[in-house]
DNA sequence: ACTTTCGGGACATCCCGTTGCT
DNA sequence: AGCAACGGGATGTCCCGAAAGT
């Protein structure tokens, strides 16, 4: 029955519920009735406030990209403090949590959610390309201060780091990945260029 | 009206015609329809000769895994030999086909192929595991041989590489990825564990 | 193109389908598309209000099952009245209509179906099973009256007279059987327990 | 590889294994490649010996039928002898056998085969039709011998016994029904008409 | 004469977008 | 504006009949 009652953030409410389903039954499972089902409300709602399911999964994807402004702050707010293979391990589980590895997983599965990404401006992969981003500016900053060599190339730095970091994040799925195994990654990528003393030296 | 000729060969007919699928339309385009018609056979022969879709997926991927052999094979006999940054970047350039990229993602779209792939023993992630431990024998070679340091972990470079390259490979699907992008990645991740003069030193 | 018309009552209207069908051209004719087909609605409808094909059969049989109810309460009303091979006559007659012999040889045909109908604790050959019953109360309640012979075993006349009774209709599955043929059966196999006179008698 | 070694007997062989299947599988697994499968012959074998599948089926149910004649002359054997509820028990169990009673479901499954034997001029249902015409001769020379009563109307009485009979040995399809149930059957059936003693009279 | 394979039609099922009712 | 239903395209699978090959 037809309560007529407006939800108050259908958006909101919506993108929980697809999460949900997408971290208990992964991407395959992630139609538009699992999420309007998994939200508690009818069909029609979904296609009321989006114009497809493509363009809900598109919307989905730009607020979790849009989500990453935060740690974007807080790893250029580091610059300078700590250490650099730290700041680097930090941001990187920061950004490959559970949900944004099998958001990763959902846009390689979807063509049509591929498409209206890219029309809609986002990078080539979501969340690795502005991560991307993210970690070469950190990187420009810290060369910029010299804590890591002039000659640094940051632009081959911070996608092998974060090509690297998603292999190790995607491939052992279910256990999250321990930190010393991305310290580990981050160190090896960074031992050529960094300047400072390791974070433990006195 | 059936025709009674036998194919020459069924699995590599089918094979070919799923990768051309692939190739051209891409992983979510490469249904059972898709692959018979694209073989110009009925779509009963898939049948026969395989168990299941996922099966002959599943297969497939096996095949090209296969084939990985003799990659492996020239990069031991690598071992000693050129510069081990040219080695590991002539690796990773034929581990990385635009086959190879695509067939990634199609494991990573299909639940049923994951878990058949899984029950056959493959890695979690085909043809990123194996590639991976041909890697990491290479290096472990190489180390022995002295031309890596002794204290390089061979379990922390190889998944780098591998995962760094990967993104590489995927992140420009189309255009393939020139030979110095990869190499620029293999040094970084490198830089820290080698012991030789660069390949263009006199 | 949807009309979003709602169908007023979806349920009845595919078991009619069904029915129609079943009479036209058989058991092995009633499939999915002919059920939406002759209901004049999309293939879609029977899987949104029924789990599945054989779930959709099931119902329909569960719900015919449920119209005995009626014929079971003629007949329970009955008791005490009329002539008693007169009364079983009517029972059968109305028992095995044309729809219900179709039924039947519908849950031989289909194993799915028969297991559905098992696990919702239907007889193991249902309108059969529940006939049978039906008559064995009937017979229990006139042999309490009298009107039978007291150590007649209704547990074996019920389900001779069903057995019977089934193949006379199934064997001349076209033409009606008529009264006569019926009433004859019933005469012999109740020939040696009935106590009243005849219902021609004066 | 083709052997060219004819087959000794082909018929012989594919019914047998169309057998096996049916008692083991039921009648819905009953198709050309499970019996070809099962008799360990290729497939085409059954389309050179017999025009159709349902061409095979019917010469399977023709072969069945046909073996009815030695129950059929032993019962003919046994008139006047023994007591005619036992000799029509044992003529009843021994038709019913598990194999006659799929047969007897193959045929309400299978429109084709139906259509099929009808136009071969058997009976509408097979096994069926026939069982009753053994018991209709059987009863009307105990009636010429006057064991049974001369005004009983074989014609009724035989499919009734048969119907009744068809529906205990279908009901409880596994377990093998007990000589009791039947010879209760059979004694309700015959009760009005007997004219003998019991045949556990001293 | 047996073996093997192909060809293709049909069926149950899934999922999305749209439309009318409340 | 939310709700529930319909419409229909597409997919994987099955099975039979027929035609080559050995």
């Amino acid at each position: 029955v037809p309560t007529g009652i407006a939800l108050h953030d259908a958006r909101e409410l919506l993108f929980d519920a697809a999460e949900r389903v997408l971290l208990r039954e992964g991407a395959s499972a992630l139609t538009s009735r699992a999420v309007t089902t998994e939200a508690g409300v009818a069909k029609g709602v979904l296609h009321r406030h989006f114009t497809d399911f493509d363009g809900f999964l598109a919307e989905l994807v730009l607020d979790r990209i849009t989500r990453l402004d935060g740690q974007s702050s807080a790893l250029r707010d580091s610059v300078g403090t700590g250490a650099v293979a730290d700041n680097l391990t930090d941001a990187l589980i920061g950004l490959f949590g559970p949900v944004a590895v099998a958001i990763v997983g959902l846009v390689i599965s979807r063509d049509g959610l591929r498409a209206r990404l890219r029309q809609a401006g986002a990078a080539r992969l979501p969340l690795i390309g502005e991560g991307t981003s993210m970690i070469a500016s950190y990187l420009s900053a810290e060369r910029d201060r010299g804590r890591i060599a002039a000659d640094a190339d940051v632009d081959v730095l911070a996608p092998t780091l974060i090509g690297a970091a998603h292999l190790l994040f995607t491939d052992r799925e279910g256990a999250p990945s321990h930190a010393g195994a991305v310290h580990n990654v981050v160190m090896t990528v960074i031992a050529g260029v960094v300047c400072e003393l390791p974070s433990w030296a006195p």
